[in-house]
DNA sequence: AGCACGCCGACT
DNA sequence: GTCGGCGTGCTC
């Protein structure tokens, strides 16, 4: 017997598969994980066994045999084999580097991978009188008290204790115990436990009245599950109960002796979701959240392994639970953007959703109230089965928004960072007793500090972007780098004492609301509130208890919160993210203006969402105003028409970062023009207009780090060409890069 | 990625 | 004459 190994070592020149013999004792089968002598030295290595075959691929090479089993049981199915084959080829990575995200880290290595425990229980062929006797003295008298009250509690529970807590309930025990165990009539016994991860917030099952729309998406995805098993896309305004939607299926996919998978951005894995899921699933579901530590997150992975779960909810990584029986994905606010991998293998965590339900036969459920311009086009135009959940329940009134021009705000005097709009919506909140949410894209206190005199900014010396003031440690921060410094008395390039601060950050909303409302408490939660360890949990928590009447935030607070008492939203900037450099910055936008908004209004008393902005005509705002989705849609799909951006061609970037900015420079050029010469000629001659090379350039922060930062960027419409072109630019990038290391991302999700 | 083999310079 | 520099090439 052959085995065909894939050596856990990431290099280039290794990826492939390499022919053991397999021991004659040895039983092997694909998807286990082995130990094998490789190199020279026969070093060993580790490996996953992928094929067996009764007879060498090479008969001329000699070959070695396998030197051990690690794993009794395979740590891949075979259709996460199937799946990292399929990922190689799509995203050019290693075979092992798309192995290596299906297994859990402490897997690899060689570290220690149970917890075991030791438990103690009578022997089944225990004869008391036996017991007893050896135990009395010649007088009656008892000769071992210890003993005997060890059996008596052994007795009494009548089923097998752990070691330690028979030591732990009867101090000083552990002689007696030892002794009974060495006469034989108590056996010890190791026992694999699970470490349960602590900390989930109990929740009520609850289970509630479905909204009519809510029944029908709930009955076609269920008919779906058992006959095409397709993509179902399900546009639900906020507040509709998606959720409840997805739990229905989930229980469906269950009774039907499947397994199923929930994705959701990490950033609504709170304490909160997960305990709705815990209360509903109960020990059928599997949590994997970034908080959980390596063995917790092994004990997680094995229990879906080896099918002592049916459920798993996690962050991007959780599409590649090892369940065997797979019937249904779930990808919540599947337009958030962290469901794509920012590093290598850059993949979509949906596009390779929808591979492994091709492979196991099983439905793909995507669900939002914002779906991503590229998701409802494919919805659109056939490829998924558009639901809809169009009214929230209890049938709440989507929130109003009321939208102030800045710009008139400062003609008319007020310069503050409030419009007299918000503070009399604050004011009318916190007098009746509600709750608000404050919503700034910019942590810190201002985004830049200048001096008055000559115009001079500071700057990170590592990067190409100004440092950001913190007023808590007075001192100026890099939001890319981390660096810090303080803030010299004086401007260090005039000499003159004239220091300005601009820009608005959380920390001066947090200040000017104390300023305004001394009354009223807040909190701030933002990338450095969150820093220690459950701080967000806090936060949140504290906020639920109304112990703070305004919750101010950056992105964190936009998304899946759902506190009743918040009757009002306040968009400090919106105008943030509407000018980057980037194709998808209004569809952004939109969705951070629907979603903060959504958070607003979800009990009795209807929602108020203030923005405040520069461009209150801008098309984000004017549909998200009137809760218009498909007028957006259709506005922002014309757009993309026109410019050839995706859904209609991938847009791919080269980057290439270095020390010498003019040799960096040169060398973008040069691959610039070599990606569109492979690409044209992979295009055929006639098809030169389904390409469009948009030159070499400096990336928007053109120094990160301490590196320069240079970019090729190129369009490519989608054709039936599009992935023969594809490979055309990765085969010209690995000829080019013996010298120079390029990141190839499609459709990335910025271009800093 | 490692690790051995290999073919040139400064030492006993 | 040998020890050791790290360039080159292979790993079932």
């Amino acid at each position: 017997m052959f085995a065909q190994v894939a050596v856990d070592i990431a290099h280039s020149k290794i990826d492939r598969l390499f022919t053991y013999t397999v021991p004659d004792a040895m039983q092997l089968e694909p998807g286990n994980h082995v130990l094998v002598p490789f190199g020279r030295g026969n070093k060993l290595a580790e490996g996953f066994v992928l094929m067996l075959s009764t007879a060498p691929a090479d008969p001329d090479i000699k070959l070695k045999s396998v030197f051990k089993l690690l794993e009794p049981y395979p740590i891949f199915t075979k259709e996460q084999l199937s799946l990292a084959y399929w990922m190689r080829e799509t995203y050019r990575c290693l075979l092992v580097d798309a192995l290596r995200l299906m297994i859990p880290a402490q897997l690899r290595g060689g570290r220690i991978k149970e917890k075991t425990q030791y438990i103690v229980r009578l022997a089944e062929d225990a004869d008391f009188a036996a017991i007893h006797a050896s135990m009395m003295n010649k007088d009656g008298s008892l000769k071992a008290p210890r003993q005997a009250e060890i059996l008596e509690m052994l007795q009494k529970t009548g089923a097998p204790i752990a070691y330690n807590e028979v030591l732990k309930f009867l101090p000083g025990s552990s002689n007696a115990l030892n002794a009974l165990i060495t006469k034989g009539f108590i056996i010890r016994e190791e026992f694999t436990i699970f470490r349960t991860p602590a900390g989930i917030l109990k929740q009520e099952n609850t289970t509630v009245d479905l909204t009519a729309s809510q029944e029908n998406t709930i009955g076609t995805i269920c008919f779906g599950m058992k006959t095409e098993r397709g993509t179902f896309l399900i546009h639900g305004v906020t507040g509709s109960g998606k959720t409840e939607v997805y739990m229905h299926c989930i229980n469906s996919c269950i009774e039907n002796g499947q397994h199923a998978i929930v994705l959701v951005p990490e950033i609504s894995l709170t304490p909160q979701t997960m305990g709705l899921f815990r209360a509903r699933f109960g020990n059928k579901v599997a949590l994997l959240h970034s908080r959980l530590s390596a063995g917790e997150r092994f004990d997680e992975w094995r229990k879906i392994r080896l099918g002592l779960v049916q459920v798993a909810v996690g962050a991007r990584s959780v599409v590649f639970a090892p369940f065997d029986k797979l019937g249904l994905i779930v990808v919540d606010e599947e337009h958030e953007q962290s469901y794509q991998s920012e590093t290598s293998p850059r993949y979509h965590a949906i596009e390779v959703a929808r591979k492994r339900c091709l492979i196991s036969k099983a439905t793909l459920i995507l669900g939002s109230a914002t779906p991503s311009i590229t998701s409802y086009y494919r919805a659109k135009t056939g490829r998924y089965t558009l639901l809809e959940l169009p009214e929230r329940v209890n049938l709440r009134p989507m929130p109003k928004f009321k939208i102030v021009d800045m710009r008139e705000e400062y003609l008319c005097g007020n310069t503050g960072i409030f419009s007299n709009m918000l503070l009399d919506e604050l004011d009318a909140c916190l007098k009746a007793g509600k709750q608000a949410i404050l919503f700034l894209n910019r942590r810190g206190y201002s985004t830049f500090i200048s001096c008055r005199s000559c115009g001079y900014v500071f700057q990170c010396k590592n990067c190409d972007i100004s440092m950001t003031y913190h007023r808590t440690e007075n001192r100026v921060k890099c939001h890319y780098c981390g660096l810090t410094e303080t803030v010299p008395e004086l401007c260090p390039n005039c000499g003159r004492k004239f220091i300005k601060y601009s820009g608005i950050g959380t920390q001066q909303v947090h200040e000017q609301m104390n300023y305004r409302f001394p009354k009223a408490a807040a909190l701030r939660m933002d990338f450095d509130s969150t820093r220690s360890k459950d701080a967000h949990e806090k936060i949140l928590s504290a906020f639920a208890r109304k112990e703070a009447q305004v919750l101010i935030g950056t992105q964190m607070v936009a998304k899946g919160l759902d506190f009743p008492d918040v009757t009002l939203v306040g968009v400090i900037d919106a105008d943030k993210s509407m000018y980057l450099p980037d194709y998808r910055s209004a569809e952004r936008t939109f969705q951070l203006l629907t979603q903060v908004a959504g958070r607003a209004g979800r009990d009795e008393i209807p929602g108020v969402v203030v923005v405040q902005t520069n461009s209150p005509l801008h098309p984000s705002i004017r549909f998200a105003r009137t809760h218009d989705y498909k007028g957006f849609f259709t506005y922002e799909l014309a757009q993309r028409r026109a410019a050839l951006f995706p859904p209609f061609s991938l847009f791919i970037r080269v980057l290439l970062t270095g020390k010498e900015e003019s040799q960096l420079y040169s060398e973008a050029l040069h691959i610039g023009r070599e990606l569109e010469k492979a690409a044209l000629i992979a295009l055929g001659s006639g098809n030169n207009k389904d390409l469009i090379y948009l030159c070499a350039s400096p990336s928007p922060i053109k120094k990160r780090q301490g590196d320069y930062r240079y970019q090729v960027l190129i369009k490519l419409l989608r054709t039936e060409r599009t992935a023969q072109v594809l490979n055309a630019i990765y085969d010209c990038i690995d000829e080019n890069s013996k010298e120079r290391y390029f990141t190839v991302e499609i459709n990335p999700n910025d271009l800093f």
